[in-house]
DNA sequence: ATGCCTTATTTCATAAGA
């Protein structure tokens, strides 16, 4: 078995990004690559390019917003689409889809962003972060070997924040948000905390404005959950912050994970 | 920060992001 490179990025938007998306695989090398926010439907998907490069994809994309894909050059198996009991806003989003990849259960998630405390989103991302931990909590005893990761859309803790007085009355650090990733957390998997890629925060995200991206205003919500089986063999794991820079970026930068053998 | 970007779409305006 050979060392697996595994990655988690939030694209915002695969049309918009792909020119990066093929030089970062061909860069990075992942053998297996979370997408989140592909904005595109499922036809849309850039299946040639990303097949050149020698991956294959399981897409679950509705269109205009959300969208999530596990590309994998290791194999592709036992592919699923969405949560079980997944709920909706009203409907069901394409927000979750698995594989497993050489012996790995993989998952990419895109958490709802939740919008504000009192809003109807909110609520909707805790609904939806249970369904998540109901899902891996009946997957977890056939797939021990599992690791999800993706864009959770919450700090686990205030380190995570550049300002945690910013985001008094915020979603992303509220208590039940947190209480959420403890409880998948309670199911056996560790927060695989990346290395900094610069500077002393391990951030994923910092907005598009106000140059928060040179000020370091940034959020880590990205995140790697994996299963003991997954974290026993993590050798490396760091933020890929050189793909946050120059002309296009997303406002997410990558999460890179290597997997001894 | 409170839209000082960026995206896609029902495009010269809006909704959403976090």
């Amino acid at each position: 078995m050979a060392r697996v490179r595994i990655a988690t990025w939030n694209v915002n938007s695969v049309s918009a990004r792909l020119p990066r998306l093929l030089d970062w695989l061909e860069s990075r090398q992942p053998d297996v690559a979370c997408l989140q926010e592909l904005k595109v439907s499922e036809d849309a998907f850039p299946h040639l390019p990303v097949q050149a490069l020698g991956y294959q994809a399981a897409v679950h994309a509705d269109g205009r917003w959300n969208g999530v894909a596990v590309l994998s050059r290791i194999g592709l198996d036992e592919v699923s689409r969405g949560l079980d009991a997944e709920p909706g806003f009203p409907e069901p989003e394409t927000r979750a889809v698995a594989a497993t990849c050489g012996g790995v259960r993989v998952r990419s998630v895109y958490v709802p962003n939740g919008r504000t405390p009192d809003d109807p989103h909110y609520a909707y991302k805790l609904q939806w972060l249970e369904a998540l931990r109901r899902t891996l909590g009946a997957e977890l005893p056939r797939h021990p070997a599992s690791v999800v990761l993706g864009d959770f859309n919450v700090a686990p803790t205030d380190a995570d924040v550049w300002d945690p007085a910013k985001f008094v009355g915020s979603t992303h650090v509220t208590d039940a948000e947190r209480a959420a990733l403890a409880a998948l957390r309670d199911l056996g998997l560790t927060d695989v905390i990346p290395r900094p890629g610069k500077g002393p925060h391990p951030f994923t995200y910092w907005d598009y404005r106000a140059g928060a991206f040179h000020q370091d205003w940034g959020m880590r919500i990205d995140l790697v959950y994996a299963s003991a089986a997954v974290a026993a063999r993590v050798s490396d794991a760091w933020v890929d912050r050189e793909s946050r820079k120059g002309k296009g970026p997303s406002d997410h930068a990558p999460v890179i994970v290597d997997l001894a053998p």
